[in-house]
DNA sequence: CGTACCCTTGACCGTACTCAAACAGGGTGG
DNA sequence: CCACCCTGTTTGAGTACGGTCAAGGGTACG
């Protein structure tokens, strides 16, 4: 199941077969957890990092007043958390949105990794450099875009990631409730409702319970104006 | 004046003498650039990251229809663009914001200073997981924050971070019109100004032609909700 | 079969946007 | 030195997007 994330590095650059047998060999066995769990707390002492082998999942930050910021939303492949590799602690939580299957892997293996292969350091390095696009790109979204391109914009995102791991066939499980959409999106649960609507009533898509179906991708990008350089599909070579 | 990006590295971890000298090694003699000169252009292909050694700079994001996201802003020793490393070409502009002083750190020179000195590329990994951080923090005010809330958390911001590098007496040259801060707030023009004056009438703070004066920093956080812990400001050893 | 959560829709409200006009200040050229 | 301009700031009046409050309905799960 890590050939998700294996998929992910190739997907950009090469990986060796030595690069993937040093990888895979620091990759313990899945573990499974439930919806809803928080698999990473806000502020605690982190010894490894979490790679998403299936399922979705996302970082959240909370404010006092019960307001909350989703600030990314993962797919399998994703190495979640391996900016705490550099941060020992979040200053957001981690949380799964659908069952998940994922391993742990110790910030001391990663370590001896990056050291014995400088150039998967460099790619690891590029992941959470590309994770910082996303959110460059979601600010962008909240700072400018309208209710509607924003969901749009979100959902052709998750959409062209999922088919780079090869798990979009138009229809995929997100596993949000419209609230959770909501406090990705930086609106109300009503509106993205609301919302929700006026794209399927341009039978754009379908919603139902956090089943995504899209049925029309390219009507849907030109709602959000959606432009994928942001997720670096070509990069140069590193 | 390479002194600045030092102070930002040792404020968060320790850097040997040999290290020091590593890093001062590869910088080569600082140039200017003039106030809202574009430095690095969306999609051009990078072969340097520039350190900013002295002066504001920020990046931005444009849209087809003239609106535009000013995703981050710079202060002295940020490595502005060292994403750029492993991303070679990046989805956004840099700006300067003001006059500034800095340098061109050729890729090929990082590349090997870090395998080199495999500490020092946890450590700019981290500054680069650090920038990512506030990204996520300009989310959540983005998406949740009033547009007091969120003028008074920006500002609290710069300020730590130019008191990080020595440069924070209660009064900047921040170089943004009131246009360029509703480019980074997600509001207008318009009502950035009603909103500094709501500020400025509760005796917060003072706003000039781009000139900050922090009149009561407590009141300001008070304002914002603001916590510091996404500045990492006391990270675990590395 | 009840209950809790989520979705859906309606009516009303408020923050922030739009449009517009006046003003201030710094820089340039006559 | 002054006229002019350009950019940026300030304020007012009207508008709209999205929020708030509220109530009814669907669906899964114990």
């Amino acid at each position: 199941m890590i050939e998700a994330h294996l998929a992910k590095l190739r997907f950009r650059h090469p990986v060796s077969d030595e690069e993937e047998q040093a990888i895979r060999a620091i990759v313990p066995p899945a573990r499974h957890v439930a919806r809803n769990t928080t698999v990473v707390h806000e502020g605690e002492r982190l010894e490894a990092s979490t790679l998403l082998l299936d399922g979705m999942m996302c970082r959240l930050k909370d404010l006092a007043d019960g307001k909350r910021q989703i600030t990314q939303i993962h797919v399998a492949g994703d190495f979640v958390d391996i900016h705490g590799f550099t941060l020992k602690r979040l200053e957001h939580e981690v949380m799964a949105l659908t069952e998940c299957k994922l391993s742990l892997v110790p910030h001391e293996e990663i370590r001896q990794l990056i050291e014995r292969w400088p150039r998967l350091g460099r790619l690891y390095w590029f992941s959470t450099n590309l994770d910082a696009s996303m959110n460059r790109e979601w600010e962008l979204s909240l700072g400018q875009r309208s209710a509607v391109e924003r969901l749009a914009a979100l959902l052709c995102e998750i959409h062209i990631r999922l088919g780079v791991v090869g798990k979009a066939d138009g229809r995929f499980n997100l596993g949000m409730s419209q609230a959770q959409l909501a406090d990705s999106l930086g609106m109300t649960a009503v509106h993205v409702n609301r919302t929700l609507r006026m794209l399927r009533d341009q039978r754009l898509l379908a919603y139902r319970r956090g089943e995504v179906e899209i049925l029309d991708l390219e009507g849907l990008k030109a709602v959000a104006e959606f432009d994928d350089r942001y997720l670096y599909l070509n990069p140069d070579p590193l």
